[in-house]
RNA sequence: GCAGGGUUAGUGAAGCGGUCAAACACGGCAGACUGUAAAUCUGUUGGCUCAGCCUUCGUAGGUUCGAAUCCUACACCCUGCA
C-alpha cells in the first residue's frame, strides 16, 4: 500500500492541504484537474493548460480505447508523449460511460458492453480490460472500473446492486493491476484509485469507503455524485465520509464540479477533483467571476463592456485585458479563440480556489 | 417594346381561397450544462391592456361570407426575344 500522501496543513473540521508524488510528478493538493477526455483539454495547448496552474490532466479510457486505441498510443510512447504533456496525467476507467451512454450499454457481471453511438461498434470493457487499457495508455494515476448509476430516479435495489458490483469489480481490478505491474519499480508504477459508491445511502457509502480503504489501492476515489442529486445531498454524503478517511492516501472526488461544489468537497477533506464544467461552460460562453458569480459572455449587456472577465484575475485572458466585449464578439462570430480564452480563465479560477487553500 | 418569372416577417425561403401572425433555416434574445456522444442543447423571436385583440405577406383598388393565396392597375427586380 502506498504511503505517499503528506499532509502539510489542515483547515476547518476535515480540510487539508498536502502533497504526494507519483512517477516524478509532485502534486500539491487540493487540486482541480481538468478533463482532456481524448488526451487534450479541448481548445488548449498543453502550455496553456499548465500556465493556469493545473497539475494533473484527466483522459478517458473508453474514448482513447475506441480511438486511436491504446496499442497505437503505447507504440507512440504513451499518453504523455502522444499528447505532448509534461505534467501528470490520470485516466478515468470508462465507468462513467455506463452512465453517460446509458442507452447504449449493457451491464453484466462480466463487464459492460458498449455500442458506440456514432458508428455502432460493439466493445466489451471488463474490469481487467479497463486496467489493461489504462496501463497501456500509461497515465500516472488510474481508476478502478466501477458501476455508476444516476441518482435522480433510482430504485434502492439498483444502488445496492451497483455498490456490490463495484466492490467485486474492484477485487478484479486490483488483481489485474498487480499482475500487470509485478515487475514495475515503485518509482515507475502508477497509482490505482478504488471507487466508493453507494448512492445517497449513508450507511452504504460508509461501508463502501471502509471496503475500498481495506483494499490494496493507492488512492480513494468517490464516485457516483454530481449525477442528478442536489448540492445538499452531495454535501451530506461527503460530510458522512469525511471523518472516516485514512490520512495517508489521496482522496479524489470524481466529476465535481462548480466552484461551490469544490469548496464543499475540499472542506470535507477532498484532495483532487475533476470536471468538464469549467471547460465546457467556457466553450459555451459561461464563465465564473468574483464570488463564484456565473456570467454569460454572449449577453447583450457586455456588448460594450471593456472590463476583463474578472478584475484582478491573474489568468492570461484577464491579465492581457481581453475585454468582455471582445470575447462576446468572438463567441458571436464563432471563433474558437473565445472558448480558448474563456477556458483559460475558468481553469485558472478553479486553480485559484485550490491555491487559496494551499496558502491558507 | 413584346413574352415569361418574381416581390412573404431582421435575412434567406415555404405557403398559392378558410385549419396563416404565416413552415423551415440563419440571425437576434435568454437559459442549461458537474468522472465530455456536448465549440452542444433548450426556450423565445410582429404589437398589445396577451386563454383575447390589433396591424402585417411590394403599393393601390377589386372579387369573395372569407385573400399572403384570385382579378386589375402601378412600382421595382430577373430571364428570353427585340
Amino acid at each position: 500500500m502506498s504511503q505517499r500522501f503528506k499532509t502539510i496543513a489542515t483547515f476547518g473540521k476535515h480540510g487539508r492541504s498536502g502533497q504526494f508524488s507519483v512517477r516524478g510528478h509532485e502534486i500539491s493538493t487540493p487540486t482541480f484537474m481538468p478533463d482532456g477526455t481524448r488526451g487534450a483539454v479541448k481548445g488548449l495547448t498543453p502550455e496553456q493548460v499548465s500556465e493556469t496552474g493545473v497539475q494533473v490532466v484527466l483522459a478517458n479510457t473508453y474514448h482513447l480505447h475506441l480511438n486511436p486505441g491504446e496499442a497505437t498510443i503505447k507504440e507512440l510512447g504513451g499518453i504523455h508523449a502522444f499528447a505532448n504533456r509534461q505534467g501528470a496525467m490520470l485516466t478515468d476507467s470508462g465507468g462513467f460511460q455506463v452512465f453517460s451512454l446509458g442507452q447504449h450499454t449493457k451491464v453484466t457481471e462480466e463487464g459492460v458492453r458498449f455500442k458506440d453511438p456514432v458508428n455502432g461498434d460493439i466493445r466489451m470493457i471488463t474490469p481487467e480490460k479497463s486496467i489493461q487499457i489504462q496501463l497501456d495508455l500509461g497515465a500516472d494515476m488510474i481508476v478502478a472500473f466501477d458501476h455508476l448509476i444516476g441518482l435522480s430516479d433510482v430504485k434502492a435495489g439498483d444502488v445496492r446492486a451497483a455498490f456490490d458490483r463495484t466492490h467485486r469489480w474492484l477485487d478484479r481490478c486490483v488483481a489485474e493491476f498487480k499482475r500487470l505491474t509485478k515487475g514495475v519499480s515503485p518509482e515507475e508504477r502508477p497509482m490505482l484509485f478504488g471507487v466508493v459508491q453507494g448512492g445517497l445511502d449513508l450507511e452504504l457509502r460508509k461501508e463502501s469507503l471502509r471496503i475500498i480503504q481495506q483494499s490494496d489501492v493507492d488512492g480513494i476515489a468517490i464516485g457516483g455524485l454530481s449525477v442528478g442529486e442536489t448540492r445538499e445531498e452531495m454535501r451530506t454524503v461527503l460530510e458522512a465520509l469525511a471523518p472516516l478517511h485514512d490520512a495517508d492516501r489521496p482522496r479524489f472526488l470524481l466529476g465535481v464540479g462548480t466552484p461551490e461544489d469544490l469548496k464543499i468537497a475540499v472542506e470535507n477533506g477532498i484532495d483532487m477533483l475533476d470536471c468538464v464544467l469549467p471547460t465546457r461552460n467556457a466553450r459555451h460562453a459561461t464563465v465564473w467571476t468574483s464570488d463564484d458569480q456565473k456570467i454569460h459572455l454572449t449577453n447583450e449587456k457586455y456588448k460594450k463592456d471593456d472590463l476583463p472577465i474578472e478584475v484582478g484575475c491573474d489568468c492570461y485572458t484577464c491579465r492581457s485585458a481581453f475585454s468582455r466585449a471582445f470575447l462576446r464578439h468572438q463567441f458571436k462570430s464563432g471563433d474558437p479563440l473565445a472558448g480558448t480564452l474563456a477556458s483559460i480563465h475558468n481553469l485558472r479560477y478553479m486553480m485559484r480556489l485550490c491555491e487559496g487553500y494551499v496558502k491558507g
